[in-house]
DNA sequence: ACAGTATGACGTAAGTTTGCGACATAACAA
DNA sequence: TTGTTATGTCGCAAACTTACGTCATACTGT
């Protein structure tokens, strides 16, 4: 039930939630950034940098690889992520349009009907 | 238990997972997206405009009065919401910093020792 | 074949989120 | 005072998340 009325909203506007909600934990957070700044991407190295163990930083993964937000190459033993650089500058654009939208957006004064 | 270890990333990891957790249902987006376009702000007409009960509508608005996004500011019988929109406006700018060291980061290609 | 290493999958415990009905409160009008 | 309207708070039920220990699998080296 609890997701239940997510339907009721636009496509636009679940795209946006969905994406956030990936955002929405700081391993996950600290997952791409980490992704950013080094050239090995192998999930172990992953688990390694972050103070969670091996399985959960694993689930975190495999979270932000639902969405697309990264890839996982396996190399033999090993599984390489990568960032999918081009959706994430989709969803920045993406990002950057809702928050025009909402610090452009019509902001009621003394002088509308809404007193604040 | 849960949140356990959310003390262990960095505060800048933390606050960026904490805006984008308030933007992880489609429920809050709609509400910044209505709020930015209407001069009225009435708690009332967003109820009425969203396909929720006024209950869940009212605990949205907490959540997004908790992180400061949005201000209340009480009209007699009616309760005026407006954005924040300096607020946005920063964490637009942190936001686009997030993207642009992810979008800009390392990507290994076949030159590295990573394969993907 | 066998040990060692790297990963993902499964199951579970604890805590959080969603969504709502039912109250409680406050202002305003008759 | 009594009713109406506008809001927020409380508590519940169902579903989801987080975090991890413990497997099962698969590849590499000996």
């Amino acid at each position: 039930m609890t997701y239940a009325k997510t339907a009721a909203f636009t496509e636009e506007q679940q795209q946006l939630a969905r994406v956030a909600k990936a955002l929405a934990h700081p391993a996950r957070v600290a997952i791409i950034q980490f992704l950013a700044a080094q050239k090995t991407c192998i999930s172990g190295d992953i688990a390694a940098e972050l103070p969670l163990s091996r399985t959960t930083v694993s689930q975190h993964l495999q979270e932000l690889k639902a969405l697309d937000l990264i890839r996982g190459e396996i190399d033999g033993l090993t599984v390489c992520y990568c960032l999918n650089t081009e959706l994430l500058h989709q969803v920045h654009q993406q990002f950057t349009a809702f928050f025009l939208e909402a610090t452009t957006g019509a902001v009621c004064g003394p002088d509308e009907a809404c007193a604040c």
